[in-house]
DNA sequence: AGATTTAGGATTAATATTATCTTAAATATC
DNA sequence: GATATTTAAGATAATATTAATCCTAAATCT
């Protein structure tokens, strides 16, 4: 359907959500759960897929839980959706070479190829430490924004 | 899944195979369906689906078929895709204001909002009659290639 | 009237999405 | 070592989407 899927949406609130906690601080999926709105048990799964891809470190039992395994600079949005959907492929075409046989005749293929560029060039230019510090910026103006509507009543 | 489905790859086949036809030819979904792959009882669907959204004419019974409801070089890329798959939304937050209520302090949303104007950018800048000419050229270049192969041997 | 061709609706099989639940394994603490 | 805590892994399930197929109706030409 051309559109993201729950998975990836869940994965970049969690580790967007893990970015933004104090440096070496172990959250736990409850936590996460609750402030990034993901039910638990399936945020259980997007975490387990986020440790597999080595974005995420988790650490079992009591004082466990999950921190970022590397820094939020060295994370992109690409990476993290991808983690969890795979490598993006705008269109069947896109998959392999010779999986669609029309491909050498066919014109729309680099057209594909050209969206896919730029889409994977925007998700691939924003680090998670990038979404955590425009959020920062989005808290201020909204506090700003807040503190000139109570005078305006 | 972040991927075209078949029915916008098949509208796209569907729409430049039409556009590649000679001026007031009409085509049949046989014939259609043959030249492009498509199975013929899908493709009569995809074909509803063009017509409701106007981007091609139809006529019943005998002599009847399919012709473009307008010239190719007003039919983008993009317009093909929607009239299948409706408007292209990366993400749920991008179908509607509101749809998603983290959207005011939420950093990725603008992110998205970026990612799909690009990849509309592209879809919108390539119209039916660009692709007809692209293929054309396509064909000639393979025909070349074809020659020098032959002269290898 | 008969042949042809699209329109529309019902149906279906396979796959993907969006979860939930249960048991196992690891770890810290007492 | 026992116990509490917390993630890992796998099974299961409801719903939606995808990717078709089939049948009957309606329109149009000869």
């Amino acid at each position: 359907m051309l559109q993201l899927t729950r998975d990836g949406e869940y994965a970049v609130r969690a580790i967007v959500y893990l970015a933004s906690q104090p440096e070496g601080k172990i959250s736990l999926i409850s936590e996460i759960s609750e402030t990034q709105e993901v039910p638990k048990s399936y945020l259980s799964k997007i975490m387990q897929n986020l440790v597999r891809s080595g974005l995420v470190k988790s650490r079992r039992g009591a004082k466990g839980g999950f921190v970022l395994a590397r820094p939020a600079d060295q994370i992109t949005l690409r990476q993290t959706i991808e983690a969890l959907e795979g490598p993006i492929h705008l269109n069947v075409c896109l998959i392999k070479k010779g999986e669609c046989h029309r491909d050498d005749l066919c014109p729309v293929h680099p057209v594909w190829k050209e969206a896919q560029r730029v889409l994977i060039e925007v998700l691939d230019s924003k680090t998670i430490a990038n979404l955590v510090k425009d959020a920062e910026e989005i808290w201020i103006k909204a506090k700003k924004l807040g503190g000139s509507k109570k005078l305006k009543e």
